[in-house]
DNA sequence: CACTTGACCTGTCCGC
DNA sequence: TGCGGACAGGTCAAGT
């Protein structure tokens, strides 16, 4: 059983990429043991907690809210999972039906040395937490409490709902008139789940320059950029997220998005529109950022 | 208060 | 070959 791995920084398509994955292989799978290792981050919770509440447990339920996962158990605790930056849940199968990490797999044999929490089901199937920079989180809370968390109460709205539209998304990105468009977009109060790929990749489509000054941005402009948002990252999730260059996925195919991104990790190649220009690299919200130099003119 | 920068981490790559 | 430093970027705390 093999999916997802490699997968690169984790946004909203990546997350819900795994959350599709997961929620195919785990649904239904009790929980026969869970091992934390070296991960201060994960189950800040006592070990009688997780014993407690975890240990018996049945998933029932795999969510997603921005970049967050959800994953429901049948003892009204969810474990709430955020990936960050390197963060990865891996399912291998039961070795006793030959569940080994395929061929294909870009991960070998688990744990390993980044493996964070080790989850055990009774069918002796596993999931695995890896998170090699150690920024990702694991947290067990009571499912009632789960839309309190400061992150839950501060995140902003999905911005894939199609009840998301221009008129929610223009007064909520203007609140921040006076940065630039990128950190607005990155600003996940604003709109939840847009980080530096997909961000890079929505500003291009709409033709704006990264470091453009939301106040000097039209309306119409940023009706424009919530489309390629939506386009970028449905495409994204469509592809199975975007994967560094290694990555194959379950049927063994090479597609994710980043083959199909026009500026993400595109410097020095010719821009989509402009074959003459080169996408630049340079840096806007302290963060590196891709633009053409033709059709993003700053504002 | 609004906004920006640094810290948190570790593996990889680049220049000397 | 080894070594130091830059870099990767999600989020929060601290600083301006």
């Amino acid at each position: 059983m093999s999916w997802g791995r490699e997968v690169s920084v984790p946004e909203l398509p990546e997350v819900e990429t795994v959350r599709r994955g997961l929620s195919e292989r785990v649904i239904g799978l009790a929980i026969a043991s869970v091992q934390c290792i070296d991960s201060p981050k994960s189950f800040p919770n006592d070990p009688q907690t997780v014993t407690a509440f975890m240990v018996g447990a049945t998933i029932v339920a795999v969510r997603r809210r921005a970049k967050v996962l959800l994953i429901e158990l049948d003892s009204q605790y969810t474990l709430v999972v955020h990936l960050k930056m390197t963060g990865q849940l891996v399912y291998r199968g039961s070795s006793r039906f030959g569940g080994g990490h395929p061929n294909d797999s870009l991960v070998g044999d688990l744990p390993d040395r980044s493996t964070r929490v080790t989850v055990t089901f009774h069918d002796g199937s596993q999931l695995f937490f890896n998170d090699q920079r150690k920024f990702g989180w694991m947290k067990l809370i009571p499912t009632p409490e789960v839309p309190n968390i400061d992150f839950m109460k501060k995140v902003g709205p999905e911005p894939l709902e199609d009840s998301f539209t221009a008129e929610q998304f223009i007064p909520r990105i203007r609140r921040r008139n006076n940065t630039t468009i990128k950190a607005a977009l990155l600003d996940q109060t604003v709109l939840a789940g847009v980080g530096n790929i997909y961000a890079d990749e929505g500003l291009w489509g709409a033709k704006i320059h990264p470091a453009t000054r939301v106040k000097n941005v039209s309306d119409e402009a940023l009706g424009e950029l919530l489309k390629e948002l939506k386009f970028v990252m449905n495409l994204s999730i469509e592809k199975g997220g975007s994967t560094d260059r290694n990555y194959v996925n379950a049927e063994g195919k090479r597609g994710s998005y980043i083959d199909f991104a026009r500026v993400f990790r595109k410097e020095r190649t010719p821009c989509p529109r402009h074959p003459d220009a080169a996408v630049e690299k340079t840096r806007v919200a302290g963060r590196g950022t891709h633009v053409c130099p033709l059709c993003q003119v700053l504002q």
